[in-house]
DNA sequence: GCTAGTTGTGCAAACGTTTACAGTCAAGAG
DNA sequence: CTCTTGACTGTAAACGTTTGCACAACTAGC
């Protein structure tokens, strides 16, 4: 086994390039990369020869130097804070495909909790490295806050979390006050009289705005304050938020639990302490992951339409890449989906 | 509101270039160049002067000026069939660590059962547009299998799926048949006797190798054959055998379910047509996606290791890349996880 | 004071495209 | 026959880096 070569094998076939298919077509560069391009002003006749030339070749085009030379690249960035979370495995499908269908491929950016990594790449995106940024979380990176509040349109899109109203990001969201609002009342019309929330962290906005949510349905309903807990949106805050409530003094009617992933852990851990669901507490959760329906019992939810979501915010975006307008805020509708975990007891 | 202008707003902030440190420190764009790629034969005083200038401006390096020149780019392509699998997720975000502690970035194609895609996606790695491909199934672009019969190392790396004897193709794996084996013999040793399999489509190699662990161990115990039903590995296909299995006569002690998805979708179903588990029938699956241990009953499954398979196969694909030698196959131990999902009846 | 080595820097040529501009050639108008 | 026009095509200059090579300055050896 040899190993004077530094250089892996498989590289020894050079890629082809745009000189090779102009040698085999006995064009010029110029001439072969008109003719790749479609339509520019070439004839007909050698149009043809060159893309046959370019076919027989297997030509693909280099895009690093395409890139380079256009000033423009067709990648766009998804920033997502926390992949465990299940909402983003759907998200991102039906983001690459609405991005491939527009010409432009997506690269992910796990950033976790860490804002200097999603600063840092961030700044990619003014090296001219990518095209854009879907942003999935609250966070936005300094450098994109001021240069958005200086009234720069930037193509830069937030999807899946909400954004405040003085933020000037472009947005593509659901009405997260009005969703929460909707399935508290759904609990209160189920006749659950005293509704606790479990809340996500206070440092959250989706957070802020489901509790808002909660709290106009019941003040509306006229019913008392049953208690808010706040910790997060894991399955591990669900099991957490469930040991705190059994050890209290009377538990409640009914929960609204922000996001499904805590609802889970939440109403396996009350089975574990041998509180039934929904016999004995109701409960509602927020997100529609896929699992939702095949949970035990089938949880009472807010549909996040995911695909439509997904679909507009990379639309948006490339509609900004591409020189348009500014779109500010768009909401898509929202959905309840209503089944056992909420019904009343008996 | 005015349109003259066609490049957006924010492009008249160029991105700062070598030149721009260079002016400011007072030298040519090579030293600039030699001082920021660390160590080369420049003298003390100069770097620090320059790495100053740098931060000062904010600089970030073009990634496609570098990639054309270096003539290798830092993108590994991950090509994903079906990301409705609750596998990918999790694989997603340890390949994404992985690949930025080796200082690459992770591209996401999510091919699904578009193999003309997949074709496609893979010249790109011919056209010098990234450095390597992890595939997650077993499809492998025709292209790539060709050159690597005729001997040579690529940077390809499967993982997740297994890969048939034959194919020359890095490999990052669990021993499929091993795995399934065990968990049936599990299944044996908790008393049942009759012991139906739910496997995937014929097609796939990665069923073939379960349905074979199956077959082994009913064999090695002198159990008969209770019945094979061909379906795959999404929720559907288990409702549908459900209602498969309930037609029939009597129905199996047990069923060995390929995939935990499906495994899902056959305990809900046969819930609707009245018949419990681990009660009526015992259930074990493979995968053991985040739901299964939040599933009703938790289930009995096959613990694929995917944090230490996702950075295996980046370490490995890495270490190709950067000229190393071939691997060949590794084999990731696996583990069983025994939950309710599989007790003996009564 | 001259050569030889060492150390630090700059010049310029790549990398593979796209595209402004100039050039060629033929046809039609005068 | 010459001039203009239009339809193609080729030349060469970018895009932002890296890097081989040459060169300058300085040290050390004779």
């Amino acid at each position: 086994m040899r190993s004077n070569s530094k250089t892996n094998s498989w590289e020894a076939s050079r890629p082809v390039k745009l000189v090779d298919i102009a040698k085999l077509a006995n064009v010029s560069i110029a001439t072969v990369s008109r003719s790749l391009a479609g339509s520019d002003r070439v004839s007909n006749d050698t149009r043809d020869r060159v893309i046959f030339a370019a076919e027989k070749l297997g030509y693909r085009a280099n895009r690093h130097a395409v890139s380079l030379r256009k000033q423009r690249s067709r990648v766009i960035l998804v920033m997502i804070p926390d992949f465990a979370n299940h909402n983003f495995a759907q998200l991102l499908i039906h983001m690459d495909r609405a991005a491939h269908r527009a010409g432009y491929e997506v690269m992910i950016a796990h950033t976790g909790d860490d804002t200097l990594q999603a600063d840092s790449l961030a700044d990619e995106l003014f090296a001219g490295g990518i095209a854009g940024i879907i942003l999935t979380s609250s966070y936005c990176p300094p450098r994109v806050r001021s240069l958005l509040l200086s009234g720069k349109q930037l193509p830069v899109v937030r999807t899946l979390s909400p954004t405040g109203r003085d933020e000037r990001i472009t947005s593509v969201q659901i009405d997260e006050i009005a969703a929460a609002d909707e399935i508290v009342t759904h609990l209160v019309e189920q006749g659950h009289r005293r509704i606790a929330h479990l809340a996500g962290e206070k440092t959250q906005l989706v957070a802020m705005q489901r509790e808002e949510g909660w709290r106009r349905s019941i003040d509306r309903a006229g019913l008392k304050d049953a208690g808010v807990i706040y910790r997060g949106f894991r399955v591990e805050d669900g099991r957490a938020a469930a040991r705190e409530l059994v050890e209290g003094e009377d538990l409640p009617d009914a929960v609204f639990i922000a996001s499904d992933s805590a609802a889970f852990g939440f109403v396996s851990e009350l089975r574990l302490l041998g509180v039934s669901v929904p016999d004995q507490i109701a409960v509602a959760g927020f997100d529609d992951v896929s699992f939702s329906e095949l949970f035990t019992p089938p949880l009472t939810t807010v549909h996040l339409p995911r695909q439509a979501m997904a679909e507009r915010a990379v639309d948006t975006l490339v509609a900004i890449i591409e020189g348009g307008e500014p779109e500010g805020y768009s909401f898509i509708p929202h959905r309840l989906v209503v089944r056992e975990s909420s019904f009343r007891h008996g």
